[in-house]
DNA sequence: CGTGGTTTTGATTGTTGTCAAATGGAGTGG
DNA sequence: CCACTCCATTTGACAACAATCAAAACCACG
């Protein structure tokens, strides 16, 4: 396992989680890098006043480069951060009693993956990096505190743990009432369209680092049939994963067979603003 | 369909199930009826100021008793106000295009139904009441305005939208990854707890007014094969449900079967606070 | 005492899981 | 550069769980 640990801030020597955000509008640190990806993602449903970016860019992380299989929360261990995916993919899972485990959510570029975790630091799942990855980790603290000063960044916050919980409840209402090539087909289209949107791809061609196994962990299904079902879609649709990239030649059949809809990735900012 | 509906609003000679104790210590109104159940609920898992609490008591709303089937909110349909189930059984679902759903939570007493719908109006799911229910409509400006003013109940909120998820995540895992007799003994396990919390019920014996379709509905499975395993249940743990009423003799044979553990309903009271 | 919805039962089909083994590819050390 | 290993992918044969189709029994309600 790799741990390539490093301070994320620009020209300090100090190590260890100190150091705590000036929010104000004051003479500012360079931006922590990578944070940029998630004020974008947040900006895509959030209107945020200027103050409120700056808040947010301000604040300072951990990056870590993780391994494929690091596990960066466990299920019922308190944590006190949460991770900002700067690059690569993480996992969010269920683990069952008998050892089995499934997927609930995948995380690209730009996603919190455990923004949960800061109302609530004592988590029934975990993450782990589906890929190698880096991540910046960011101090729960931080986080409740740019929320409490920015009533805009608490509801941006709120707005996309709901979109997260749309996005699962799609997955929920797949696994419950489709059959494989439907849910992996939706898998592909979502996945497709959730990078072009963080603008790391295009929705016929983009990456995705996953193993046969992990998509089978995803999807409710096993190795074999995952493996089955990509060999169908890979006819009907000109569908290609190789070195965990996809492609697909005819992505409206993909779409087809997915009945794919993206409403409820929420990608519309929501109008709605604090009021006064 | 019945629709008695009334204004909530003080001042009203009305009959109904009307005065309050009141709270605050200014002049206030009599809280909402049917208000009171959602700050319990929501003082199970935050911590909330008086003020905060007397805030949302305070908050006027609209009761309706609504029918079974009847639809309170549409996937797609723009919505202004969020549903607190004063009394019955709601459920949130996702329509497939071949005209299938899968619910993807059951709501009883002292949830308020949506308050996803707070931060993103446009739901990408609908809500329909699965029994007889009274419900409490409550404007999303009010709700935002409460939360705008108290941080405590800011927070609150954002923390309940967790727990949902956390909720949904287990379901998913259990739509992916288990057979039929593990999820239904699981939903039942879930729901007698809940029951249990909620103070209308013990986990042995409680009310869970829906068809064999409906549950079907929620677990992903036929009308058929939920009939089947509810009678492999009743065998095993001495299960028995008639006229919307769970009973089970054996109720750590029904958890065993089911893997149930609680902790992936977040009951315990979150410890972080506001910063200052 | 009918009526419509819900529950129950039976017979059969089909999608997916299980078990097992072969193939392929990338990286490692001799 | 070539075995060798590890992991991922692919293929095959078979079993099992759940869906489908169909109809009967039951129950609340007017």
């Amino acid at each position: 396992m790799t741990w390539v640990s490093r301070k994320a801030s620009p020209a300090d020597g100090a190590p260890a989680s100190g150091d705590r955000p000036r929010t104000g509008g004051a003479p500012v640190l360079p931006p922590t890098p990578g944070m940029e990806r998630f004020v974008e993602r947040l900006r895509l449903r959030s209107v945020l006043p200027l103050d409120a970016c700056a808040a947010l860019l301000s604040l300072r992380g951990r990056t870590l480069e993780v391994g494929r299989g690091h596990q960066l929360a466990t299920p019922g261990h308190e944590i006190d951060r949460a991770t900002l995916v700067v690059d690569g993919l993480l996992g969010r899972f269920d683990q069952m009693a008998d050892g089995s485990r499934q997927i609930t959510a995948l995380h690209i570029r730009g996603d919190m993956a455990d923004l949960h975790s800061v109302p609530m630091p004592l988590p029934a799942w975990g993450i782990e990096a589906l890929a190698p990855s880096t991540v910046l980790l960011v101090s729960h603290a931080d986080l409740r505190s740019v929320s409490a000063a920015h009533p805009a960044i608490a509801l941006a916050f709120w707005r996309d743990t709901v979109a997260d919980s749309s996005i699962l409840s799609k997955w929920a209402a797949n696994l419950g009432r489709t059959d494989a090539a439907t849910r992996l087909a939706h898998l592909l289209c979502e996945m497709g369209t959730r990078a072009q949107v963080a603008g790391i791809g295009r929705r016929e061609a983009f990456a995705l680092p996953m193993t046969q196994a992990q998509l089978a962990d995803a999807l409710g299904l096993t190795t074999v049939h995952v493996n089955r079902t990509m060999a169908t879609l890979k006819q009907s649709c000109g569908l290609s994963i190789a070195a965990g990239h996809v492609r697909v030649t005819d992505w409206l059949a993909l779409a087809e067979i997915a009945s794919f809809d993206d409403t409820y990735l929420l990608l519309e900012p929501a109008e709605p603003q604090l009021v006064a």
